[in-house]
RNA sequence: GGUUCCUUAGCUCAACUGGAUAGAGCAACUCCCUUCUAAGGAGUAGGUUUCAGGUUCGAGUCCUGAAGGAAUCACCA
């Protein structure tokens, strides 16, 4: 808000003094270092040109300018080409006015922009691990931020339920599961089809050492595997429609889904709309018609098409094989156009790991030279693979951190941390319990969220997540001892209208900041939607609880004997605890009372 | 081999998109609960931002090259 205003005073005073019109959006404030007097900085070095003076001339005649003519300008001082704007305190009390009747975020209009995000997308022969938490958090939190800055926003999950890869958990099933079901067995239906995966996996690797050592090479033998060729005519059968084998697939898939049911619902991500590769696997061949007449693809001697991206740098990649059944680019050219005629978007956000990074170039390629409007609106939310200490996570070698039971492992750890530190005393069961898994989640989705998305990670299983210092729990926390003021100022009929303090003149320096990092909030809010970036969220989270973690061991609330001093340190507590617990909705973090 | 991405304090990460003396947490060390929740706060120490050049008023950020790491380059998905 202050900013806006700023921006408009300096374009007033380039136009007033040097006769040029600057474009609002290309001034920009830093924030004062803290050795220098004043809130904003405006550096005039890239204006000589325009100015014909030095940058510290420059600086003196906005700031000598600004002074005379801005009413919230209290004073300024130039060091080299820095302007270094001092503002009256009043502009701070009456942001503290506006925040405390209106929050900042309620002023975000509505845009005319449909988004849909596509996350989660896993395959149907394994439990989710780590890895699929870091994707499922991105999305969730990149559709709450995209919604948040009033976007209509569509989550979907592309279910990859079909190939090869359920087959091999099918036919593992098959011969050893004895009809066993999660239910016999006390487990997820997940966990269940994933043990299977990997009993393929270790049949496989047996029948595998045993070609060798009958002189096949490694490459020969992994081709000749007999359960291999097992599973291989399983999906053909499966593709027949084979009765007895889409009956298991339907069986299995159906255990599949509620164990990512109820993973879902414990860690609190949500979707709009499933698709299912199952039977999108197909679309895509019209679409591939429409290319070769387009002349945008080409048709080799065997009648498999291919389009050429030598001149983007890229290769020649193909898009339908010369049987005339899909691959893998096929199925989501198909699935890009099915996904616009369900819900005409202007942005479409994939959050896929960074191997496909290669795949999703070419996707959108192939999609802008169709001609679709949604095209250059496509994104790919690349992220690192989250690893262990011994490397990669894999599946098939069951060397996997599992979702269902890292989430677990981190509520005993709430637990034991609340019944050591913990005030919930009082607390009932359910109401305890509620805290340590909020308590988890929030610790785990910070700890994921917090890191540029890009960026690989590294968890080692011994090191337990941080609820202490720059952690999820850290924010939680702040908001819980926000609250016990809130409810005390409740009970002692202490108000904190604004009224009640915006007649105060001087500000304490924590309280200034504390402001300024408040109101700030719809920037970043901004930035992180534009950038889809749940890290700038995460971090702005954090510089906000620190702010206040500040304030309030400086300054005392209710030992404060000015009146209005503690309305305000009240109304400021409380817009941060709002803050909080609106930004924390963006990551999927919620905010306790108590704790 | 081609392409893309990554490399910042002992460790895990920031750095407002090119701005002032690169900041936090963890670990170590000092202080602060007779005061609103110490899962906190204040402080000390810790850096040639992998290396070498370049661009400019100014580079962790942009360009070129080198080193190390990762992914990808399938008629697999």
């Amino acid at each position: 808000m202050i900013v806006q205003q700023l921006q408009k005073e300096i374009q007033n005073a380039f136009q007033t003094l040097f006769n040029h019109t600057l474009p609002l959006e290309k001034i920009d404030f830093q924030q004062t270092r803290k050795e220098f007097e004043g809130s904003y900085t405006f550096v005039t070095f890239p204006y000589g040109k325009i100015t014909g003076k030095r940058p510290d001339e420059t600086a003196t005649l906005l700031g000598e300018f600004l002074k005379e003519n801005v009413a919230i300008i209290k004073d300024f001082n130039v060091v080299k080409g820095f302007l270094n704007l001092v503002l009256e305190q009043s502009v701070w009390v009456k942001t503290l006015v506006n925040l405390n009747d209106k929050p900042v975020w309620k002023n975000i209009a509505k845009k005319d922009e449909k988004v849909m995000v596509e996350y989660s997308s896993p395959n149907t022969n394994k439990p989710l691990h780590l890895g699929h938490l870091r994707n499922n958090f991105l999305g969730y939190s990149v559709s709450e931020i995209m919604a948040a800055n009033g976007s209509e926003v569509m989550k979907v999950n592309l279910v990859n339920d079909r190939g090869i890869h359920i087959c091999k958990s099918m036919l593992a099933y098959q011969k050893h599961g004895e009809g066993k079901t999660p239910k016999d067995l006390g487990i997820k239906g997940d966990k269940l089809v994933g043990d299977y995966y990997v009993k393929f996996n270790d049949l496989f690797k047996i029948e595998v050492k045993q070609l060798v050592e009958q002189g096949r090479t490694q490459e020969q033998a992994e081709k000749e595997a007999p359960s291999l060729k097992e599973a291989q005519q399983m999906l053909l059968k499966w593709e027949q429609g084979d009765k007895e084998t889409t009956d298991l697939w339907k069986k299995m898939n159906g255990w599949v889904y509620e164990g990512f049911d109820e993973t879902y619902k414990n860690i609190g991500v949500t979707f709009d709309k499933f698709y299912y590769e199952s039977n999108t696997y197909l679309s895509g061949k019209d679409t591939v018609e429409e290319g070769l007449k387009k002349g945008i693809f080409f048709k080799k001697e065997d009648g498999s098409v291919w389009i050429d991206l030598t001149n983007d740098g890229l290769d020649e990649k193909l898009v339908l094989r010369g049987d005339g059944t899909s691959v893998y680019m096929t199925q989501d050219i198909g699935t890009a156009d099915l996904k616009f005629s369900d819900f005409p978007m202007q942005k479409s956000v994939y959050v896929i790991g960074n191997e496909q990074d290669y795949h999703m170039k070419v996707l959108k390629l192939i999609m802008q030279k169709l001609g679709r409007s949604y095209a250059d609106g496509m994104y790919h939310l690349s992220y690192g693979m989250v690893e262990l200490p011994s490397g990669k996570m894999k599946s098939r070698e069951g060397t996997v951190v599992d979702a269902d039971e890292l989430v677990a492992d981190m509520v005993e750890i709430a637990r034991k941390r609340t019944l050591e530190v913990g005030k919930v005393d009082d607390f009932s069961e359910e109401e305890a319990e509620n805290l340590y898994k909020m308590l988890a989640l929030g610790a785990l989705k910070y700890y994921l969220l917090r890191v540029e998305p890009k960026k690989k990670m590294l968890f080692d299983p011994n090191d337990s997540i941080d609820f202490q210092g720059n952690s999820g729990v850290y924010l939680q926390f702040t908001h819980a001892k926000i609250s016990a003021i809130l409810r005390k100022a409740r009970k002692t009929n202490i108000s904190h209208k604004s009224t009640s303090f915006e007649s105060l003149e001087e500000l304490e320096s924590s309280e200034q900041d504390l402001i300024r990092l408040l109101s700030d909030y719809p920037n970043y809010l901004n930035e992180a939607a534009e950038n889809y970036a749940p890290s700038s969220i995460a971090n702005y989270m954090y510089d906000l609880a620190k702010q206040y973690s500040k304030l309030y061991a400086e300054l005392p609330i209710f030992g404060e004997e000015n009146e209005a001093k503690k309305s305000l340190r009240i109304a400021l507590s409380d817009a941060t605890a709002k803050t909080l617990t609106h930004a924390g909705k963006l990551l999927g973090i919620e905010m306790p009372e108590r704790m």
